[in-house]
RNA sequence: GGAGGGGUGGCCGAGCGGUCAAUGGCAGCAGACUGUAAAUCUGCCGACUUUACGUCUACGAAGGUUCGAAUCCUUCCCCCUCCA
């Protein structure tokens, strides 16, 4: 592979979004020569895309970014079928409502990174139940089933790795490449759409959109993939204690956010800085290279960068700052979940045990004892001995509340009301 | 419709009448070591409380046998494989 001449692919190759491309010579030709429009799909699962889609978010911002069009396009229709990629189990069947309300949600942080408009590049967003829910079957089997051979897609491994593992595939599963293939098909006939991009667990069904394209209409279109991300120990990325790593703040806080960024393993810094930030390759390549605890400071880079691009500058810097008062000044920081307390309850006192668990860093009182039990606990940096230890108004600091703390990065406020 | 196999704690997976809240692994939490990293070691890892070899809830569901069941019986539900 050469360096590529358009500055799209460009960016994608050299920051590690590539992993595979259908003709990656002629698309770089295309993306040099003029405005390209491509498309990624989100099924619309939850109310909020999560770390696990932001390369996917990252590879339409560099496509807007070097002036091309990118079109998000929303699972509304596909999102009531149940992609069978990469897992051994049927999704369960969302409803409607729920997945118009999830839509919402994940289009909350595509208005962080792309810019949505009217303009030559500005971002599309469409909805596949906008053609998939009117469509008639027989039309359908006739029109488009035909192009698709059960033989061949008996050999895709989303389909392939369910029937080796004796897992139960269901027809309606069967069928999601064809209705993924579709939307390429409508995409390119209704905006132009040239390219799919998509995780590299969905390099079957691009394809096999951009077979049916050539086929039914005679177009030219591309697929491109990028690589599954695990972290450097092999865990897969974007996962934590409490779950997924969300991308909407009403499901995981700015603080904890940023922090996710911040725990990043060493060995992942530099990759991550690539792909999950803006920041000039030259200036990544020096912030990588630092050694032993200094790679700390590349971190910090990384999260508040990272921060920035998902929940804006400043929310980012305030988490920075939190975190700098909270770690390395032992202080209490603005950013730290609060829950209130009744006055009263503080006077009278309430166990230790008690506090932690209604503060959430423990999901039972059992939980809480066990914390205080194993030395995890702190109250105002202080060990605490006692899981009964009464907490009281005594307790309160001077910035008026209780710091309540669980092994070393969780920690809460109580505060008195 | 027929024959066979199976449903156990977040997951995988043992147990096959008592000492089973249930071996082991993974994941998770905490401690030690560090750099808010990784690796490693140690402890914890259903809930509740008077923290106790205590109480309650749990081995697909409902009944039953038994002093006693995750383990045996009956019915039902669900899943898989093969046959028609």
């Amino acid at each position: 592979m050469t360096t590529p001449r358009s500055a799209f692919l460009d960016a994608l190759v050299s920051r590690g979004f590539l992993h595979q491309c259908t003709d990656l010579d002629a698309l770089d030709a295309l993306a040099a020569a003029g405005r390209v429009t491509a498309y990624i799909g989100f099924d619309c699962t939850a109310d909020s895309l999560h770390v696990g889609n932001l390369m996917q978010i990252m590879a339409l911002r560099w496509l807007q970014k070097t002036g091309h069009r990118p079109i998000v396009l929303m699972g509304g229709g596909t999102t009531k079928i149940g992609d069978p990629s990469g897992r051994d189990e049927t999704r369960r069947l969302l409803d409607e409502a729920t997945i118009a309300a999830n839509m919402r949600g994940i289009r909350r942080a595509f208005d962080r990174f792309l810019t949505f408009g009217e303009g030559e590049s500005d971002a599309i967003e469409a909805n596949n139940a906008d053609w998939l829910d009117g469509l008639g079957y027989i039309p359908f089997l006739r029109d488009i089933g035909r192009h698709f051979s059960v033989n061949r897609m008996l050999t895709q491994d989303a389909v392939r790795l369910r029937l080796e593992r004796e897992q139960p595939l269901s027809f309606i599963e069967f069928n999601y490449a064809l209705l993924q293939s579709y939307d390429f098909l409508e995409l390119a006939r209704r905006h132009g759409c040239i390219l799919q991009m998509g995780g590299s667990d969905q390099w079957g069904n691009i394809i096999a959109g951009v077979e049916l394209g050539r086929r039914v209409d005679g177009r030219a279109l591309f697929g491109l993939t990028t690589p599954l991300i695990e972290t450097a120990s092999g865990a897969k990325m974007g996962k934590t204690a409490q779950g997924a790593v969300w991308l909407n703040e009403d499901r995981l806080s700015v603080f904890d956010y940023w922090q996710f960024w911040r725990n990043t393993e060493d060995a992942d810094v530099g990759r991550f800085l690539r792909l999950f930030t803006e920041l000039p390759l030259a200036e990544i390549e020096r912030l990588e290279a630092l050694g032993g605890a200094e790679i700390n400071e590349a971190k910090k880079v990384l999260a508040t960068e990272a921060t920035a691009l998902c929940h804006g500058r400043e929310a980012a810097a305030a988490a920075a700052e939190t975190a700098r008062r909270v770690f390395e000044e032992g202080a209490i920081g603005g950013e730290l979940p609060v829950f209130e307390l009744p006055r009263a309850a503080l006077e009278a006192g309430i166990p230790a045990f008690e506090a932690f668990a209604r503060a959430g860093l423990a999901a039972s009182n059992s939980e809480a004892r066990r914390l205080i039990k194993g030395g995890g606990a702190r109250i105002n940096d202080k060990p605490v001995e006692a899981e009964t230890r009464p907490v009281t108004l005594a307790d309160v600091a001077a910035a008026g509340a209780v710091k309540l703390t669980a092994g070393k990065k969780r920690h809460a406020l109580l505060k008195p009301v």
